[in-house]
DNA sequence: AGCACGCCGACT
DNA sequence: GTCGGCGTGCTC
């Protein structure tokens, strides 16, 4: 006998777990690792869909299996490595089984089942003929119901005059195209001289070999019901192919540059070198692209696959062509704006081995390729490489996963690479390698910090200092172009004062207090303790502290105000909404439409504006203040991002930075270009204070409709997790909470948080987490309530 | 999450 | 005597 260990798809918790079938006589040699599977479950034998994830001869349980009911697939739709990856994403991240296995299948293939019905062709006489017709085609019950709402569907199935059978509910279809062939084997005599259409048809077959249906029809001149008649006759035989929808648009060819010196020995040692992770620490216009599209040459000459990873947000056309041009008709795109099937189909073609190079965002590092050889992840240190959905993943990690299975190369690259990657790198982990000069020659931008409490003792509340707004006007003078930078984002702002620059702060914490509109009331995340907003500044006794958050909206408004003549242009998440924003974006800013542009994190990743001179960095506190360990390392990484856009031409460029808090590290850094100095600072308060790359951080999140019950529940979990670590007598674990989320009510539903700090090879602490509320084993009830949790944050908060 | 089982009250 | 409400417990 042989038996099937399978994965369910699955909404609960509670039946997250391998369930073991029996597998009939007449499936034995059909089974195989990768397949899908219908099988009946629960006291109701309901149809649920399942992946097969292990084989055996034999099991040992005390009660009878069932048997599966059907094998879906006629091929493995995954490779056992990526099913391995699927187990060892769950045992990292704590995830459930059925999102971990979602990110490593084809997309839109791990869905529910719908029973469907449908007629038997023996009973034509059993139904009228209306009836009929409507079920040739598989019905669901509830289009039954509305049709037809007195059907007796249970007696005509008795009576075998209707049929069922499974599919997968919304799934997503191949795109199919039908050829005629020539059948060698027909006796030719058997068709009539005064057939001309047949004959006709049958020639033009035999000269052109296996052609479209659309394409025969016309150039035969001949109608379809000529070909029913020969393919019944068995002259022409019917072949149906997959066929697929292009992506990438016919690219101008990106011409191969040579490397110059340094960026060749960073290539030359990164295929030599026996350690296979590496990190390029490039200055912005260094030519880290360069390096990846020689490596990916070299690698492809080696007969293997590579993966490059992007940032969704710079995921714009002009990266994919660099790729798609140096390599035309050799790229796949993997990302947010295709359509499922275009999805399904860039799947299926990396699968098939059509595509050896795969571009997309972060989700691509699960890319079905074949022979993995290289896998690249540019811009390494963006947010967007962390999943906030299950499997909450760290794209690095699984990457790292991945080349390792593989024994392929791994590249980050970043001119301001995340203090972990960097940490690795020094602990010698990765290879480091650091680009200081831009290979264009042109030079770094000059950085002028403007403080802007010295521009509010000189009477200015604008947004603009007027160091910016001369700068601005100079550069619309020269007929050069600006970007304006202003990073909104978030819902609850802080509070701060406009004359001295006081940000109210927790006294218990060293993290400023957030706003929280609804109660007035600040509150600090880390403690939870909550304070009445300030009506003056408490430091200087100012009337003149206040919420802050102003748009790129309103930035626009000013900059209107201020250069009525000007060509002023904005994009953030409100415009960006066409596919051709992109675009038309690049295009007006490539034939000097645009003189300032205004936006968000957007225009700083994936574009070169050759022509742009002056960058404005309105108000770079905003990040700063966020209340998160993270703030000042993403201060700096943004900071340096934005003024990297200027002066990739041959002019200089200038940029302006304005700030209440010119004295701080991450910016005084940024003005610099010295990542160095920066992350030698911050990596002494990631020590000091218990963060990762010392520390890891798990983050448990409940939410129910009680506000009580939600938060003693949470206090219950906690319970069983202290007990656990008592027990094994666990060192070094920092439990902060239960508290309120800092968005304490979403939806009607109560938020906590509990999160812990614990030494980074502390993996007995994961253990007991899995336990507790993975495996269950206190058989904790969590009806009603939403579990998450979160291992490794990248806010804390 | 579903679904079946079972125990109790209301109604024929 | 039996129909159905919902609380409980299990799913290979």
């Amino acid at each position: 006998m042989i038996y099937v260990e399978i994965v369910l798809e699955n909404k609960t918790r509670v039946t997250d777990r391998i369930y073991t079938y029996k597998v009939d006589e007449q499936y034995k040699h059909d089974v195989k690792i990768g397949k899908r599977v219908i099988v009946p479950f629960g006291k109701g034998n309901k149809k649920r869909l399942g992946i097969i994830v292990n084989i055996l001869d034999e099991v040992n349980f005390k009660f009878e299996l069932k048997y599966i009911y059907k094998i879906v697939d006629k091929n493995p739709i995954v490779t056992t490595d990526l099913i391995e990856l699927a187990f060892y994403m769950r045992d990292r991240y704590l995830s459930d089984f059925s999102s971990a296995f979602q990110t490593v299948l084809p997309p839109g293939n791990w869905k529910d089942l719908e029973e469907v019905y449908f007629v038997n062709e023996n009973s034509i006489n059993d139904l009228d003929g209306e009836t009929y017709n409507f079920f040739i085609k598989p019905r669901s019950y509830e289009d039954i119901q509305k049709k037809y709402p007195n059907l007796n569907i249970t007696e005509l199935l008795e009576n075998n005059i209707l049929k069922t059978k499974y599919i997968i509910k919304n799934s997503i279809k191949e795109r199919k195209t039908y050829f005629y062939e020539y059948n060698k084997n027909f006796k030719l005599k058997s068709i009539r001289k005064n057939a001309k259409s047949q004959i006709k048809i049958i020639d033009y077959l035999k000269n052109n070999g296996k052609t479209e249906i659309k394409k025969l029809l016309k150039n035969t001149s001949t109608s379809s019901s000529v070909l029913k008649t020969l393919e019944k006759k068995e002259a022409i035989i019917k072949i149906e192919e997959v066929s697929y929808g292009k992506v990438i648009e016919e690219n101008e060819i990106y011409k191969k540059i040579t490397l110059n010196n340094e960026q060749k020995e960073i290539f030359n040692k990164i295929l030599k070198s026996e350690n296979n992770f590496n990190l390029i620490h490039g200055v912005t216009g260094s030519g880290k692209t360069e390096i990846y599209l020689h490596l990916t040459e070299q690698i492809l000459k080696e007969n293997k696959s590579v993966i490059i990873l992007v940032p969704e947000i710079s995921l714009t056309p002009q990266t994919i062509e660099r790729f798609s041009g140096r390599f035309p008709n050799q790229v796949a795109v993997l990302h947010s704006k295709l359509t499922p099937t275009e999805k399904l189909e860039q799947w299926q073609q990396i699968e098939n081995g059509d595509y050896k190079i795969v571009v997309g965002a972060r989700s691509a590092v699960f890319a079905p390729v074949k022979n993995l050889g290289l896998l690249i992840i540019d811009e390494e240190h963006d947010t967007s490489y962390y999943s906030e959905k299950n499997p909450k993943y760290n794209t690095i990690e699984v990457a790292e996963y991945r080349t390792r299975q593989n024994n392929a190369k791994l590249v980050l690259g970043s001119a301001t690479p995340s203090i972990e990657s960097y940490y690795k790198a020094k602990e010698g982990y990765y290879n480091l390698f650091t680009i200081m000069n831009r290979a264009t020659n042109s030079s770094l931008p000059k950085v002028n910090i403007v403080d802007m409490r010295e521009e509010l003792k000189a009477g200015n509340t604008s947004i603009f200092s007027s160091k910016l707004k001369e700068a601005l006007e100079e550069n619309l003078s020269l007929g050069n172009q600006s970007i304006l930078f202003l990073n909104k984002r978030g819902h609850t702002s802080y509070i701060f004062c406009r004359r001295c620059g006081y940000v109210e702060m927790c006294q218990h914490c060293d993290v400023s207090m957030t706003y929280h509109k609804r109660s007035n009331r600040l509150v600090c995340h880390h403690c939870g303790r909550t304070k009445y907003k300030p009506n003056i500044c408490p430091n200087c006794g100012s009337r003149y502290i206040k919420e802050f958050g102003a748009g790129t909206e309103k930035l626009e408004e000013e900059c209107r105000k201020l250069f009525p003549d000007a060509n002023i242009y904005r994009i953030d998440g409100d415009t960006n909404t066409g596919k051709n924003t992109y675009t038309n974006l690049y295009n007006k800013m490539k034939n000097k439409e645009i003189d300032i542009l205004i936006g968000t994190q957007m225009i700083t990743k994936g574009f070169d504006f050759k022509d742009v001179t002056l960058v404005g960095i309105v108000a770079a506190d905003i990040s700063l203040n966020v209340g998160d360990y993270k703030s000042s390392e993403k201060t700096f990484q943004l900071l340096t991002q934005v003024a990297g856009r200027a002066g990739r031409g041959e002019s200089t460029g200038n940029v302006f930075i304005q700030t209440y808090k010119p004295g701080h590290y991450s910016i005084m850094a940024s003005k610099n270009h010295d990542y160095e100095s920066f992350y030698n600072l911050e990596i002494e308060y990631r020590k000091r204070f218990k963060y990762p790359p010392f520390y890891k951080l798990l983050n448990i999140k409940v939410s129910g409709k009680n506000r009580t019950q939600t938060r003693l529940k949470l206090f219950e979990i906690l319970r069983y997790i202290q007990n656990n670590i008592k027990k094994e007598k666990l060192k070094n674990i920092e439990i902060i909470g239960p508290n309120p989320s800092p968005v304490n009510r979403i939806n009607d539903f109560f938020r906590f948080d509990i999160h812990f700090k614990f030494e980074k090879n502390d993996l007995d602490f994961l253990k007991i987490i899995k336990r507790v509320l993975i495996e269950d084993e206190y058989k904790i009830n969590l009806t009603g309530f939403k579990l998450s949790i979160t291992v490794n944050p990248i806010s804390f908060f």
